[in-house]
Formats: C-alpha cells, structure tokens, sequence
DNA sequence: ATTATATTTGCAAAAATATTGCAAACATAA
DNA sequence: TTATGTTTGCAATATTTTTGCAAATATAAT
C-alpha cells in the first residue's frame, strides 16, 4: 500500500503525497507537475507537490524523467518505462529497451549504488520522416 | 569542420552558432545555457543561445541532457557521454554504457528513426552511501 | 491519550529558466 | 549585386521551480 511505501522511505505519511501517488497510480504515462496538480483529488499546493514530488523521487519511489522540453515529467518508478520520441510532431511510442541489466557493471565501476536512471530516444516517427 | 557541419545540417552558418560549438568543442562536460555563454567569445544573446541549441539538438550536432536539476545541459554530439549521478551531493562521474547497440531493434519495433538519446543514472556515491 | 519534537504544508514572493514578436542584420542563392 | 529567406538582438513576457516562514500535521515519547 502506500502508505507503508512512504513510511519505508523514512517520510512522513501525508494526505498529500498518497494523493500524488493516487495519482501517479492512475496513469499509464509519465505527467508533469501540472498534470498531477489537476488530477489530485483535494487541491496540493504547487510548493507542496515540488517538495514532495521531489522527496518521492530520492527516495526512488517516483520515477522522473525528461523529454527535452523544459519540464520535469513523473511517474510511478514501478509502472515506469521508456519512449521514443518525435522531435518534429512530439509523438511518444512506449518502447521495451532498458538498461538495469547493465547496472551492476556500472556499480563495479564506479562505486555508486544505482537507484534509478533516465532513459528517452529521440528521432523522428514514420509519419515525420517522410517529410 | 563546424562550418561544414552546420552546413550539412541544411542550416545557415552563423559567427553565433560556429562559436556555440567551438565552445562545446573546448568542454569534456555538459554545459549549461549560461556556461555556454559565459565561454563564448563574444557575447551571445540568451534568444539566440537558446534557439540555436535547440536547432543544433535538431540537427543531432549537440546532444541535450537532463540531470535533474532543472535546466539543459548541452555536449557535442560527437563527444557525448553518460553519467552517474549522486543524488545526494550531485557529484557525476562518466560511465562507458550507452544504448546504441539496441537502437536497430528499437527502430524496427517502432518505426522512428532515432537520431539521439538521454541516458543517465542516479544514485548514491561511495562516500554518500556511508552515511 | 497527551504532550513534545520533528516534519510538512500553504502562502506569497521571487528566482531561475525558457519563449515570443518584431524589426534590423546577416547568410544564401540567383 | 540583388532578391529571398533565415537568424539575431531586444525587450517583454511566460513558464517552471525555489524559498522563508508561520501554521498545521505527523511521529515519537511519556
């Protein structure tokens, strides 16, 4: 549940962030702050969804990621996965690539203990590239 | 040459843009809007900083990142990297991973023609982790 | 339960980052 | 050289994110 998943982070339980993570939940695709403002049930204000947006993402429960746009897009770190995007028409395709199969190499290698990652691919769809 | 490159783009060949990459050129690191144009050797207006990176990102000539921070980081194409990053005192390090080996299977499944990637890990470092 | 302590929230303000319209300057192609 | 299209700088503005602080809420201790 999540309340035992933001309390096994060590936060406090908050109206507000089981809200974001209501959310979060009932999306298949990654949202911006905006987006969860307006999806939340009982309003958050914009402060609050930051910091806690921000506290849910060191703590590896939500994923964050960006698709060259300018804004921070999040979603659940469970549910999360990656896209193709198109940089002419902005068209996003879920795709299966990954690269946890390669982090413990790069654990070795650098002494980091990894808790998540960004990964997005840019390119142009069919439509565009026949432009 | 940048000339060349730019050119090749389909892109006019500006002091503006041929200075952007020349500073790129001269950094083994992502840089920001402001590094940029604090390295460039005339000034550059902010306008221009940011729509000529963003027709370079187009171009596939410079490579955009993202580390969570808030703001573009830019590269050379040519010279970009990944990175891990500490999420607790933001120390990066360079790692060798990169996706390229699974884009042809990404470009098959999809049907995108992908041009560049983001990819980047966070974690703990060494010493963060101990804490 | 009650109280003490620590954490989180909302608010208002502001900082930081990024975008826009338009005329002048510049680059390219004819 | 000239005509055409593209890019730049400027000033204004929009958007995204952060901050300080008091009140509210959550957690831990009694």
């Amino acid at each position: 549940m999540h309340e035992d998943i933001i309390r096994n982070a060590g936060l406090s339980v908050t109206r507000q962030r089981l809200e974001i993570l209501q959310a979060l939940a009932g999306l298949s695709e990654p949202a911006t702050v905006e987006d969860i403002g307006r999806r939340v049930d009982n309003n958050i204000n914009t402060s609050t969804l930051y910091r806690s947006l921000q506290a849910l993402v060191a703590a590896s429960i939500v994923y964050q990621t960006d698709f060259r746009d300018g804004v921070a897009y999040f979603e659940l770190q469970d549910k999360h996965h990656h896209h193709v995007v198109c940089t002419n028409c902005r068209r996003r395709k879920p795709v299966s690539v990954c690269v946890d199969s390669k982090l413990p190499a790069v654990e070795k290698e650098t002494g980091y203990t990894i808790t998540s990652h960004v990964l997005e691919l840019f390119g142009l769809c069919d439509d565009c590239s026949s432009l």
